[in-house]
DNA sequence: TGCTGACATATTGTCCGACAATATGTCAAT
DNA sequence: ATTGACATATTGTCGGACAATATGTCAGCA
């Protein structure tokens, strides 16, 4: 017996979207660097044979994510996607999903001690010294619950940029972005600059002195406190996150 | 003395940009809910006061990232972006980033024991039963390297799945995607079926015991022996990853 | 020479109108 | 109830148009 045909459905995708996986492709292969301009949009229209308005599209298309930018907000260009970039996006995923406190905290208890640990290997001086002055600012701000904010979070980006591996730095941007206000609620809530302080000087010492294990060990306590802020400030640790907008 | 006037660059936001951004907040905040039906372009055209072109621009520039999807290539739909369309772009932005396997594989070495150990607190019987599943079929297609790559991605996607932790989930999507290639070759230069399978075996083991040590240990022997891989293999550890496409 | 201003040019942002392809709904005929 | 014909709605694509703005050119002037 002759088996049924099966055609599947057809995949027809709309021109905007081949024109912008066209695109796409020549980036991540390599074949466009990123920095380098792209053509005009009548010059891509006429190269792939479709009009302006498709070929707009398209690079809408690959805008959002940052992966095309503008350089002067005329020509476009082709950019690095940041954290900020990747941030957005991924954030934004995960406010859809309703991700928890809980379960966002169990990967920054994955991430953030990984980072200490890594930046004892890689930290240069120059970051060093960045870390060192931020930390005199903490002792100087240390009752001013926004600027306390500021420097808290700057305080772990610095040590996750130390460690220079740009995969930990895209993969904990949203954390970042996220955790940005229920930081700010915890401080809000308890004033809890001493402690922070301790901590934040303590991993600053691991680093300085190349100890991973105390880095590592010592991140660790300071998430577990931002954990135990959350609980005792009532702040929904098993709640949905809520987005800073 | 007055102080000179500092007006700074007004900020011109595209029309694009602004629609994009409208609707973007409308679905992050909830007002418009994951699965509903947006208006259509001419609707939305009328709403804001553009025309259907620069709402087509703004719906292309959410599009990508998965916020907006179709529901039958015909009207549009809002969708909660899944680990495909996060990894998709995180993995461009690290490809961009020239990360390299020893970056990707310390980020991995951060979340995927901690899956693990996660996975014995929240996996169901039906994901256990998935992951028993799964160790069947790994023993039979030991020697199809093909076959077995697939398993092995499988392996670790229903643990990560069993953390139930969309957090993780997502973070953890881009390294996927990545390591895909190199795993590959991985399998195919050395032929490590025993190795996998009884790493496998005994992180099922602990995920059905309850053990979150042993899990969390025995996914760490399993990437310490992915490393070694493509160590030995002179897959280049410490060169840019290369994407598959 | 070096600077200024007028002018043409190129490029993007936005609009309008049009049409084909396709899905959906309606209704009559069987 | 199923089928088929037909009108309708919606998206994908096209082409042309114009305003705003940046860039390049070039004459004129100190």
């Amino acid at each position: 017996m002759a088996q049924p045909v099966n055609f599947g459905p057809l995949a027809h995708q709309p021109a905007y979207r081949l024109v912008s996986e066209k695109i796409r492709h020549a980036i991540i292969s390599g074949d466009i660097e990123a920095g380098e301009l792209l053509p005009t949009e009548t010059d891509l229209a006429e190269q792939f044979g479709v009009t302006r308005s498709t070929v707009r599209e398209a690079i809408r298309l690959l805008e959002h994510v940052g992966i095309l930018g503008r350089a002067d907000r005329k020509r476009l260009v082709v950019t690095r996607p940041g954290t900020e970039a990747i941030g957005r996006s991924v954030s934004a995923a995960m406010l859809m999903h309703r991700v928890t406190f809980e379960e966002l905290w169990q990967v920054a208890m994955g991430l953030e001690p990984l980072a200490g640990k890594l930046a004892c290997l890689s930290a240069t001086q120059e970051e060093k010294q960045l870390l060192a002055d931020n930390l005199a600012r903490t002792a100087q701000v240390m009752d001013d619950h926004d600027a306390l904010l500021e420097v808290e979070i700057e305080f772990h980006n610095l040590v996750a940029e130390a460690t220079h591996n740009n995969a930990l730095l895209l993969a904990r941007a949203p954390l970042n972005e996220l955790f940005y206000p229920a930081w700010g609620a915890v401080i809000r809530a308890l004033s809890p600059g001493e402690r922070i302080l301790v901590a934040h000087q303590h991993v600053y010492d691991a680093i300085c002195a190349g100890d991973q294990e105390k880095a590592e060990e010592w991140m660790e306590k300071h998430m577990r406190d931002f954990r135990r802020g959350i609980e005792m400030g009532n702040l929904g640790f098993d709640q949905p996150v809520r987005g800073h907008l």
